[in-house]
DNA sequence: CCTGAGTAGTAAACCGATTTAACGCTCAAG
DNA sequence: CTTGAGCGTTAAATCGGTTTACTACTCAGG
């Protein structure tokens, strides 16, 4: 059972100080070339590693960048879009040789991970954060940047155009002459569904639907709504299923690409076609979904740009807290052929 | 800019040694219950919370485990045995209160990220480390237990009797009377197909059903194989699509769930029931798939089991590195509706 | 020959905790 | 009155590095 080896042990063999050693690994032109090489072949064959935890300690920085998800991990990776921000926050990492730790949010225990997490800063994708937790991340005084969610002007924040997007979106759809739509929304509150409240992403986008369908308020538009507590694809079809008995609508319009998906496969199922017999919009623009056909009108949110984001403004904070800023990135809309054009021959006209 | 709260601070706060200060947080016991509370008191009041690295540095623990996977985070997560898996391993961690460290396989860096991540051991999850990693894990002399791939009797493991489950589900296909048989692998080497090589748990389990067969070598069977490099449902869809067109078998054996249940897809678009018209089966049994109807006949692999087992191996380890042990996790069919009864009224028959 | 600017390397302080060994004190037993 | 056990507390060593400040030495310029 010998014990770990140490720098000590590289100093001793090599006939040098530790802090030799040390320079070897950290500033290697602070050494003439003659030692440099030798310290690093003795600890080359001796097989030397520095150890990451006291090398952290001494520098005053883990190396290594928290990331918050709600829900469980498996729950968050299913979703694309997730995938698209941890990329670019990889991409982040890699480059800066961070590594990146994962908190898991285990039941109940997501302060208690926080606390004795060797972080240097946390990420939040895609919730808000409690009090008691901005409590804590002060008191260990690290950085923190929301991803989706804007608690206040003192916390950096990357954020989506939700609400333009899903506004501009409908406006499409109202545009091209569709008046009998039906909203696939998640469950979420009354006032939220009606799109007079809420600030988290899915409200806002209700909310910009509510805005542009106000802009028609004298024109007869039918509206419905349908929510689901699963965003499978396969809930979708069931909740379409019982739409389909009710006499459907001329649109559907998603919150999500994976709904929207799920209105595809249904059409498929019943042999209507997109966008003639039904119209489909999703929102999102996963990346991973451009294989369906036809090509799925959305709104597309660039995923990566916003993990990337993300630890741009961690940078910053770890540079410098006084600077803080807000990123809103912006929208793109995919235009695609699943929306169509209202057609004089609805069967309905 | 005030610089971090320290265990100094509190204790010249609270008129004590940083050693009770320690002691309160880590031996309440050894402290009288007064002075206790009042250190506890304060560290609240000022907000001390010890930092993690220098504890772990002290402690020459880091108070987290490692898990590699394959592949990237994203494409991991989708696999619901890995969902398992992972739950077991929360579970583990949450008990022991431990952080869990996912060291993302940023493209060929994963062993500057193992290098410098802070764990006290590793995980790997379904697939078998190169040399030189397990060359740096022994440098930093760092447990290590494999799932799912053994390497020696040194390195502790979990693995599924994949051959016997999958020599137990042929059988059980093969006995119930069906001799025209379509077998939907993965890409792998043609050895591999054939049932003659690899240690993979995938081919394990082609040797499994090679043993099955050879069991049959008088009796006439056919055999054809498909493989995909996608496990999606979608894949094995178009698959199968192929397989329509040359004539289809009376069986389809596939090497995961997510295989089998796009064949349901299949089967569901072509109007043919199962398992009257095509009869499937899976393999894996993972629970978010029990939906499926008629039930499927598989081979239930305890993902959550197995992450729990790794867990206790890991333990075992940190306790005393000299008792190795290798535990084989025991299939367990799941008698679903999708296989059948190879019927006489058989159109070939 | 003296000065001043680099160079190469080192000693010692430090990072923020844990932990061991010892200390002073009280009190019951001998 | 001593001895010694037990309790509550602390000083000091330790964990394994990084970093600052300083020393010794070399060499070009005046």
């Amino acid at each position: 059972m010998k014990s770990r080896l140490t720098i000590l042990d590289v100093a001793r063999e090599a006939g040098v100080s530790k802090t030799a050693v040390s320079f070897a690994f950290n500033s290697p032109q602070r050494l003439a070339p003659a030692t440099l090489k030798k310290i690093l072949n003795i600890s080359d064959t001796l097989g030397y590693v520095p150890d990451p935890t006291a090398r952290r300690l001494a520098r005053r920085s883990s190396g290594n960048l928290g990331v918050l998800i709600p829900q469980t991990l498996p729950e968050a990776f299913v979703h694309p879009h997730f995938q698209e921000m941890f990329q670019g926050i990889g991409e982040f990492c890699e480059r800066r040789e961070f590594s990146l730790t994962l908190i898991p949010p285990l039941q109940g225990c997501l302060l208690k991970a926080v606390r004795n997490a060797a972080v240097d800063g946390v990420i939040t994708l895609g919730f808000t954060p409690s009090e008691t937790f901005l409590d804590l991340l002060g008191k260990r005084s690290l950085p923190l940047v929301t991803v989706d969610s804007r608690i206040d002007s003192t916390i950096p924040s990357v954020t989506f155009e939700d609400r333009e997007a899903a506004r501009d979106l409908l406006r499409a759809v109202l545009g091209r002459g569709y008046r009998n739509l039906h909203i696939l929304t998640f469950p979420v509150a009354p006032e939220e569904v009606r799109g007079n409240a809420g600030s988290r992403s899915l409200s806002r986008r209700l909310q910009g639907f509510r805005q542009a369908l106000d802009e028609l308020k004298s024109e007869n538009v039918f509206v419905s709504y349908g929510s689901s507590r699963v965003t499978a694809e396969s809930a979708c079809e069931s909740l379409m299923e019982q739409q389909w008995e009710a006499g459907l609508p001329q649109v559907v319009v998603c919150l999500s690409d994976a709904q929207a998906s799920g209105v595809y496969v249904f059409a498929e199922k019943k042999g209507l076609r997109i966008p003639e017999d039904l119209a489909v919009t999703g929102f999102d623009g996963s990346l991973s979904l451009k294989h369906l056909r036809p090509v799925m009108t959305t709104v597309r949110q660039p995923g990566f740009l916003k993990g990337k984001l993300a630890c741009e403004l961690m940078d910053e904070q770890w540079r410098d807290r006084a600077t803080v800023r807000h990123l809103v990135v912006k929208a793109h809309m995919v235009e695609g052929k699943s929306l169509g054009q209202m057609s004089k021959s609805w069967p309905n006209d």
